[in-house]
DNA sequence: AAACCACTTTCTTTCGAAAATCCTTTCTGT
DNA sequence: ACAGAAAGGATTTTCGAAAGAAAGTGGTTT
């Protein structure tokens, strides 16, 4: 870095553009970095974040990188002990289920208000929505041998774009802004499934599901579409579940 | 102050007393203190934080305080915009409907839970709260004229210790949190009609309700438990919600 | 060998000042 | 008079360093 200080200039590598009328302070940019690379996994669980370190890594210093850390000890991707700083937030089978159980609870409440407002515009972004997911998830499936990072983080932004797409008519902020924390809370956990493959979806059709949950909130069949996502995401808990306990029990 | 530094001293006036194997940074003081005097209507609602006054104010420098102030931002007690810094958060009906609504899907649950999972502990936690509580009431309803702040603010912590006994046993700390947090905010709007009294409870009979729940509770009801609860919580927020409106059609 | 103490090192937290940005007022040209 | 530019002041944000606490080291005693 120059002796120049430079406070809005956008990095390169940003995923999430922003919004044009809110300017990125430094701290905004370290959050959002941080923010990726632990849900990336770059940073290991339990793993202490020194801010030496995290310096040297960003080249921000430590006020923006203290307020990023501030901001993921409240969304739960970090943890922080007085005096002795910041880590990467554990892994934990008890974690999980907590973070799970919470997202079925704030994303069906969401799809039930949903599907009680929804518009054509509401229906027509799920539908858009869930035909970019099945075309990325076909072509991921149709390439030969290990998928590249960036197939599998699109696919990953087309899914978390579906499921938001569902609940976005709930009309409450604060079950909107849950269910983000909430999903990238547990995508931390997905992640290593994702990428080994090692311990893929057995005997799961997971495109049927969403489709099924789609098509029930379409035909706004409440009861039934909540029961559906419901399912959904304790499947994928339940898959996790095993293979964390299978690694650890593997001297991992 | 003087030049010295002084990280771990308690402040007089704090009303936590913070667990003993967890030393107070400056910055949790500032948290703790900016939290109270927000929720205790020290600041206006809508008004901005200025650095510069919050450092007179409580004698900290710009770091605790920016800490504090990100903490408070992500609990929704306080806003921020880029470069423009920190303001209260403003009262709208909008946002405390949310907050309401929010508060009564993640407390029903939670009293759900604890209604399954209840033991011995659980119900004297209960009985014990709604006692005291229930002793602080009719303390200040005793006092003749204007009961003092130290009475009002006995009972408001009486009022949430019961209603945290209620969902004790959980078992899920995410919602125990957010009922801390969805206390917080919905509290603020409460406080002006505590204190006026001018907008009392007309017909309805507090105290009782609270027997209600806890007697629901008790006999493990939970569908009649969470229906009273869900009640108690909108009859106060459309009470406030009146007064709202009345005060800002009278040109407030 | 385990427990204890003083010393050193490492790291977090806090401070005060500098830089960047926003907001208001004043000035300029039409 | 009025839109737009420019200056000036106020405020936030960031930096680098200093202070304070925790962890580590090595030697001494029990």
């Amino acid at each position: 870095m120059s002796g120049k200080r430079n406070v809005a200039q956008p990095m390169a590598g940003d995923t999430q553009p922003r919004a044009a009328d809110e300017p990125a302070t430094l701290a905004e940019t370290a959050y959002r970095r941080l923010h990726r690379d632990i849900i990336a996994g770059v940073f290991a669980p339990g793993q202490p974040l020194r801010l030496e370190l995290l310096k040297q890594r960003y080249g921000f210093s430590f006020s923006p990188l203290r307020e990023a850390l501030n901001r993921l000890q409240s969304e739960r991707l970090v943890v922080a002990a007085a005096l002795r700083g910041f880590s990467v937030a554990p892994f934990s089978s008890e974690e999980m289920r907590d973070a799970t159980e919470t997202r079925i609870l704030v994303e069906c409440e969401a799809l039930r208000r949903s599907i009680d407002n929804g518009d054509d515009d509401w229906e027509a972004g799920i539908v858009a929505a869930f035909h970019a997911l099945d075309l990325q998830a076909r072509r991921v499936k149709a390439i030969l041998g290990e998928p590249g990072d960036d197939d599998l983080s699109a696919l990953e932004v087309r899914h978390q774009d579906f499921h938001r797409a569902l609940i976005a008519r709930c009309r409450s902020r604060r079950l909107l802004d849950l269910a983000e924390q909430l999903y990238a809370e547990t995508q931390r956990y997905r992640l290593p499934m994702l990428t080994g493959r090692a311990f893929a979806d057995e005997a799961r059709d997971v495109p049927l599901e969403h489709r099924q949950i789609m098509d029930a909130a379409l035909a706004r069949r409440s009861e039934e579409a909540t029961a559906l996502l419901a399912a959904h995401y304790r499947r994928t808990s339940a898959l996790i579940d095993r293979n964390m306990a299978a690694q650890t029990a593997a001297g991992d």
